[in-house]
DNA sequence: GATCAGTCGTTCGGGCCCGAACGACTGTGT
DNA sequence: ACACAGTCGTTCGGGCCCGAACGACTGATC
C-alpha cells in the first residue's frame, strides 16, 4: 500500500508533522472533492497533480475513468468553495443560512408560491422546508397562508420585510458572484455553464 | 412586482394548479441554485431561459451580473444533482452518507492521516469530523490511535473491513462519474475541471 | 522546573437534511 | 352519500454541519 511521506516545508510553520503527514511538499489538502474549511490556518496544498499521482498509485491496477473523476471533483469542490465564500461574506452578516437564502429567493422571484413548489426549486425535501419556512417566518421575512381552493396546500410569500431584506442582500450576493468568477472570460463563464447544465440534465431526466 | 402565471400543462398530471402556480408551460421549476429532489413526481421544468426572464423582470431597474448568476447557479445545481445521484445509487445501499464516502476516500488514499487533516482534505469542520469518524469508527470501518509524538493528536486508518469497502464501492462510485459526465466529451471534461479548479483557486487563496 | 501562548480533538446547542409515517384534505367512483 | 386512493404539509428520529467553548497537551521562555 503505496504511502507519500513528507517533512515540513521550509517555513517551518510547524503544522505538518514530519514522518506523519502525508504530504510531500509540506502542504496538506487532496483536493479531493472539496476543501474550504475556515479552520485550516497555516494552508497547506497539494496540487492537483500530487493528488492524482497519489490516486493513481492506489488505484494501480483498477481501471479508473481518472478524467471523469477530476470533472466530478472540481464540480463539487467549486461548489462547496463558492458556497462557503458567500455564507460568510453575504449571508452570515444578516443571519442567514444557505438554504434560508434560497428559500427566499425562490419566493421573491416566483411570489405566492406553493411550498412544495419551493421545495423543488430548492433542492430540498418538504420535511426540510417546513423546518426552514418555520426559521424564516418567525423571523418575520415570510407568511404562509393556505390555498384559498384547497385547503390541504400552503402559500408562501415574503413580507415587506422580506422583500426589503432581498433588495439590499441581492446586489451583494450577485456582486460576489461576479468575485468568485472574475478569473474566467466571458465565454468561459458561459461555456462553465452551458456544460454544467448538461451534467445536470444527464442526472435530472 | 410582475410575476408569471399559467395553466396546467396539456398532459394534465394535476400537479401544477392553474391560476396559481407560477408556471408558465405547466412545468414548474425554477432551476436556481439547485433542484434534485427525489420527490417531484410529475417533474416540472422550467428552462433557464424562462427563469432567467422571469429574474430580469424582477430585477429590472437593478443591474445584475447575469453572466456571473448563471455560472455560479450551474456548479452549484450540478453538485447538487451529482451527489444526490451519487448518494442515491452509490452511497445509501451501503448505508453511507456522502460526508461519511468523503472521509473513508481521503483516509482510503492518504491512510494513517491526522484527524485535523482530513478535515481540511474533507471540507468539513474538524467538530463534524469528530461525529463523522464516530459513526465510521462504530461500525468497524476505521480506527483511531493516539499519536505516539504528541499526544493531542489522533490518527485515523482504515480497517481491513474498511478497505474491502473501498475496493468493492470506488469502481462502482467512479463508474457514476462517468455516467454523470457522459454527454461531454474529452476535451469538455478537461476543460470543465480546469475552469471550475480557477474558481475554486479564486475563492480559497 | 514553572509559566503560558498556542494547538489538538472533543463537546455542546442550534439549524439543516432526509425518509418514513401521519392526519387533513381532495376528487373520483360507486 | 360514502368509501377510497392519492396528495398536501407536518412531525419525528437520526445524522450532518458549524462555531464557540473546553480540557488536554506541547513547546518555548523565563
Amino acid at each position: 500500500m503505496a504511502r507519500a511521506e513528507h517533512r515540513s516545508g521550509p517555513d517551518g510553520e510547524g503544522i505538518c508533522v514530519p514522518d506523519d503527514c502525508p504530504c510531500e511538499i509540506g502542504a496538506c489538502t487532496l483536493s479531493k472533492y472539496v476543501r474550504t474549511t475556515n479552520e485550516s490556518r497555516g494552508d497547506h496544498h497539494h496540487t492537483l497533480a500530487e493528488t492524482e499521482t497519489a490516486v493513481a498509485e492506489m488505484l494501480s491496477g483498477m481501471s479508473v475513468d481518472m478524467e471523469s473523476m477530476a470533472a466530478v471533483q472540481n464540480i463539487y469542490r467549486a461548489a462547496n468553495a463558492v458556497r462557503k465564500r458567500l455564507e460568510s461574506s453575504v449571508l452570515a452578516p444578516h443571519d442567514l443560512t444557505w438554504t434560508g437564502w434560497v428559500v427566499l429567493w425562490v419566493v421573491w422571484i416566483w411570489g405566492d408560491i406553493e411550498t412544495r413548489h419551493v421545495a423543488a426549486e430548492a433542492g430540498i425535501s418538504k420535511g426540510t422546508l417546513t423546518g426552514v419556512i418555520g426559521t424564516l417566518e418567525k423571523r418575520g421575512l415570510l407568511k404562509r397562508r393556505t390555498h384559498p381552493d384547497d385547503a390541504r396546500r400552503v402559500l408562501v410569500s415574503l413580507t415587506a420585510k422580506g422583500r426589503k431584506l432581498m433588495i439590499v442582500l441581492f446586489p451583494k450576493f450577485n456582486e460576489e458572484e461576479s468575485y468568485v468568477t472574475h478569473s474566467l472570460s466571458s465565454p468561459e463563464k458561459a461555456t462553465l455553464a452551458r456544460t454544467l447544465r448538461k451534467v445536470a440534465l444527464q442526472v435530472e431526466p
